[in-house]
DNA sequence: GACCAGGACCATT
DNA sequence: AATGGTCATGGT
């Protein structure tokens, strides 16, 4: 394929807005009907049409893999959704409120940065704190003619050459200390993210869990969100409120119930079913 | 001005 | 094993 700036990925039952908007990713920007980000270092701009999303790019491309691979196009949703359990009316409900909901599939450093990031704040924080250590910490990226400056998610060499202090200043409180310890140990080679790929769920959750500030739910956060483990089961506070609620009567139960139960409930593609009932409470219910 | 947020960690029971 | 306090910060 001749190097273009442009390119129409065929897509069906993909909703972009309920994929961006979902808690997944921080760095987007809605722009003109659709989303500008950054991704393998390309500016990137998304945009739903009939049949398509077309995107723009601000240098000429061959080959689209990065993209792809990103928004996960090759997906086919209705054999997937048909993996979850049809008694669930529940789950069926959130299927149907959230319908064209995707997961994404991240670069693992970013992805593992910004829910370190995540802790106890609320979305549109994180987006605030993300945001912001882009632009003072990141490497700018090629844009088109009068769009805003863009910014690639600053590298684990970029943060681990920062101070604590420097980080804090992004807005990031005590989560300045996680960040930069994180940083520095893939910088140092004691945590290699590429070869958790390889690994069991357990052993890779074990892995990223020994990091500081990384327990089960943020592990399992970029487990799925940018490894792609189909039953990884981020049990964050909208999570635990659904799950307790749809299926224990309302009673607050133990994150370790919950995770059982998710494990033998929600079949091969838990994670999915995960998102779809994180985004349906937040957006029909809250 | 409370209250809460895609939590994790540590000290007490 | 199970609670309770603490950590920063900003939106609602």
């Amino acid at each position: 394929m001749s190097p273009r700036y442009e390119l129409d990925l065929p897509v069906s039952n993909y909703d972009l807005d309920a994929t961006m908007t979902s808690g997944q990713v921080f760095a987007w920007e809605q722009w003109d009907n659709g989303w500008v980000g950054v991704v393998s270092a390309n500016w990137v701009s998304l945009r739903p049409h009939a049949g398509v999303i077309r995107a723009i790019t601000a240098t000429p491309q061959s080959d689209w893999s990065w993209l792809t691979t990103f928004l996960q196009t090759d997906v086919h949703l209705p054999d997937l959704l048909a993996t979850f359990p049809t008694d669930d009316f529940n789950l069926q409900a959130a299927v149907k409120t959230c319908h064209g909901l995707r997961l994404l599939r991240q670069p693992p450093w970013e992805c593992l940065a910004s829910f370190i990031l995540s802790s106890t704040k609320q979305i549109v924080q994180i987006r605030q704190i993300v945001r912001t250590l882009c632009a003072r910490h990141g490497t700018p990226v090629a844009v088109p003619a009068g769009q805003h400056p863009a910014f690639a998610f600053p590298t684990p060499e970029q943060i681990a050459a920062l101070s604590e202090k420097e980080l804090r200043h992004c807005k990031m409180g005590f989560r300045a200390k996680y960040l930069l310890s994180a940083a520095r140990r893939v910088v140092a080679g004691e945590l290699d993210l590429e070869s958790i790929r390889q690994l069991s769920l357990e052993s890779a959750r074990e892995e990223l869990t020994k990091l500081s500030g990384v327990g089960e739910k943020i592990a399992d956060c970029v487990l799925l969100f940018a490894y792609g483990f189909p039953t990884a089961f981020p049990i964050d506070v909208w999570v635990a409120r659904a799950l307790s609620q749809f299926y224990f009567k309302g009673r607050r139960t133990h994150p370790e119930k919950l995770r059982r139960f998710a494990a033998r409930h929600f079949g091969p593609n838990a994670g999915y079913a995960q998102q779809y009932l994180f985004h349906h409470v937040r957006t029909q219910l809250a």
